[in-house]
DNA sequence: CCTACCGATCGGTAGG
DNA sequence: CCTACCGATCGGTAGG
């Protein structure tokens, strides 16, 4: 192995260590929890744009301002970020549906329920934390079993509310088709318009969810069969 | 530079050529074009199954019985295989929609025509082509900025003959969302079903083709309103 | 279409 | 968290 530092400069070798190579950034801007979260957004940002297998270890810790080798200290494995960035953003998306549904009046009406769930799944897609749920998307595979497994609880999790939502409407006669492969189509529909959707042009996020709400329900609501 | 071939063996060098190496198969079952044709589907199936910078050019010649090197006698990279993949693929589908159509008969009802799509879409995704279209899909990004236009062009015309039967649905007061929108809801949510439908199982594509279209057009076909 | 090869890059690691 | 490195693999090519 050959080093850096010159074995046969035994001065420098005696001599009280010395600052050698690149400088250190002061102790108190490092904060080492930080570290860690900015290197899971870099990835998140880089998987969405380019797919894992596209982006090497090297850009991400580029993005995240360090070497080569130092996203291995924070994670042992290139797949073990990917699993961080899932697993993060899943279980943020989990938490906020579960406020978003609590903060519901308890007699709302299913379509005014099926509302929430559409406007909120948008925002996910495309608020601030937007790119940790389309990597999950579209980059499952890279998963090892596993994670892919513990993965899988959570999106159960996040599925689980829309059913009786769906069950509900698909009784009243508002939704034809069998409530299981409607949400797979509804969730379908709206995870593919990362796609093709931009957030920042004419038409924002809640006004995307609600024409989606529309091809899904048909008419506009029909708040006489749920009011009685 | 250096050869199989010793150098020092003039005996053999000045000697009739003698075959050498792994037997070459005979000249009828090589048959020059479909050698490029087997290169196109190996890699289809592979790029379907993991992605495209997932699967390497090797991984490619080993399915296709070549050995490493020869891919590239048929295609000068990589992504030029892709390309061949995703325009094959795409063309076919535009052909066999483009004869799907002229089959209907001229005074089909709009709610029929967008029946007949649908169908067809899934028999795209899912048929014996079925690799080639979601690798357009799912691999969209690994192509040239030049491959890509050629690539939009084919796209345009394949989706170019569903604009009007949404249009006339909508005008009908039978889509409650904007046409335009409701191509890429429609077509997002068909396209999402690779993640998640097997067509082996219990449901045909043709009965999941008809539990998209009632998700998307509501109450069963209102003929009444077309047949007058 | 194969053989033999190249330069580049990749995920990951030892040692500090 | 950095430095310096390793073995493996990758896309691609020259020459036949």
């Amino acid at each position: 192995m050959v080093w850096c530092m010159d074995v046969h400069d035994t001065a420098a070798a005696d001599a009280p260590r010395r600052a050698r190579g690149r400088p250190r950034k002061p102790p108190e801007a490092r904060d080492e929890g930080n570290r860690r979260r900015e290197l899971v957004r870099s990835a998140a940002r880089l998987f969405r744009r380019r797919g894992f297998a596209a982006v090497s270890t090297r850009d991400i810790a580029a993005a995240a301002g360090m070497r080569s080798g130092s996203p291995f200290y924070h994670f042992e494995s290139k797949s073990a970020l990917l699993h961080a960035v899932v697993h993060e953003g899943l279980e943020q998306a989990v938490r906020s549906q579960d406020a978003l549904l609590q903060a519901l009046p308890a007699d709302a009406p299913a379509h005014a329920r099926l509302a929430a769930l559409v406007r909120h799944h948008m925002q996910v897609l495309f608020g601030p934390e937007g790119d940790f749920i389309p990597v999950m998307l579209y980059e499952w595979r890279a998963l090892s079993p596993a994670q892919r497994s513990a993965i899988a609880r959570l999106k159960t999790a996040y599925e689980a509310p829309w059913m009786p939502v769906l069950q509900a409407l698909h009784a009243a006669g508002l939704l034809r088709t069998e409530p299981r492969l409607a949400r797979l189509f509804i969730l379908g529909a709206l995870n593919w318009t990362v796609q093709w959707y931009r957030p920042e042009g004419p038409l924002p996020p809640d006004a995307l969810a609600a024409q989606a709400l529309a091809l899904f329900l048909g008419p506009p609501p029909p708040v006489f069969l749920e009011t009685a």
